[in-house]
DNA sequence: TCGGCCATGTAACCAGTTACATGATTGT
DNA sequence: ACAATCATGTAACTGGTTACATGGCCGA
């Protein structure tokens, strides 16, 4: 289970709100782990509980107070447990490579049509990828980190963006799989 | 859910029994769905109770009597139904990236490991998967492919090939970029 | 005789998804 | 007036993992 722990590392990255920690797993947190705002909120009770977190309430004017979680000693120590534990290199799970061998027992037309349409989204999500890397990882620290100038403070800037790199590479690598899966349905499928 | 249709595509692909089941999830199927024994067994229970697959009991001499199961009218008009229903793209989950990120926070020196561990697996399954191809995706079928004379009955192989051309894809992406991810670590990590 | 393969299962647990629920504020 | 955003939760369900269990055959 990484869950706790990918919410460890936002939050030493910063302290926030279960809801604000929703919204990161939406964006960068989101390139590697996904997550739902009833699954944080669960997840960091028990957290609370095992005092991992420390809590904080924070009034709000115009807005709902909220609850800020910042990581105690117990969950650092947790997480540097965690990090020095092996864990098996993940399977994959790929739903569309299920379509796409069934489609040997069906009509491939509807296959395309879906092809196409997650092609579309890995094409998507490649180009908020590459926008967020030219926003975030281009300037003066990114000189630092091409001349290996820099300090030990960008190891956190610069490991966050070899996972965006990760994320990118993962996202070209479908959408040119894609493209072949498309030539390939294209080659026996009008035809017959 | 995918695995009552990964198992569908697979017993179209060729009868067998639960055992049988699960060792293809370990081998074909594995590039794309995993799945285990127990879980195997608790699933084909429940298509045979809704009529998806049909049983037979097949006795053997020297081994232990086993059940085939093939797939019914109704498991395939499911098979169909699921083909035609558009699914959303899965995100990722990666354990190794979470680490990756919370290596900032900790000694990387632990993760240069790990990460060489897991780059090395990938190497294998990488190795495997090129020997699986030049195994079963070389020969006349592969003129017939390359030259488009093939049959209808081709189709379900070259499906079968697009789908490991995407976990060799898979596999290489990954290992340049864990790759890519000790080149990162190694110019901040024994420096300090 | 010991480990590995063939073959099938049960039970308990854990993680993740989906549906439901509330309520204030801000912008169109 | 309505939709979106901020903010926090409960409950039921589903799918997947881990542990446990049985038992015969074959080769070293």
């Amino acid at each position: 289970m990484a869950l706790e722990h990918a919410i460890l590392v936002s939050l030493l990255e910063k302290p926030g709100s279960g809801y604000e920690l929703a919204r990161r797993f939406e964006r960068s947190i989101g390139y590697f782990w996904t997550a739902t705002h009833q699954q944080i909120y669960r997840v960091l009770k028990r957290m609370e509980n095992d005092g991992w977190v420390d809590v904080r309430d924070v009034p709000q004017q115009g807005r709902p107070d909220k609850k800020e979680y910042s990581v105690a000693g117990l969950g650092r120590a947790a997480l540097s447990s965690w990090l020095h534990d092996p864990i098996e290199p993940e399977s994959v799970r790929h739903d569309l490579a299920v379509k796409i061998r069934g489609a040997a027992f069906d009509d491939p037309a509807a296959l395309i049509r879906e092809v196409q349409r997650h092609r579309q989204t890995h094409r998507n999500r490649l180009a908020h990828y590459l926008a967020g890397e030219a926003r975030d990882f281009t300037g003066p620290e990114a000189e630092a980190e091409a001349t290996g100038t820099e300090t030990p403070l960008d190891a956190e800037r610069e490991l966050q963006h070899v996972v965006l790199r990760g994320g990118i590479a993962y996202e070209r690598m479908m959408t040119d799989w894609l493209d072949d899966v498309l030539a390939t349905l294209a080659r026996f499928g009008p035809g017959r």
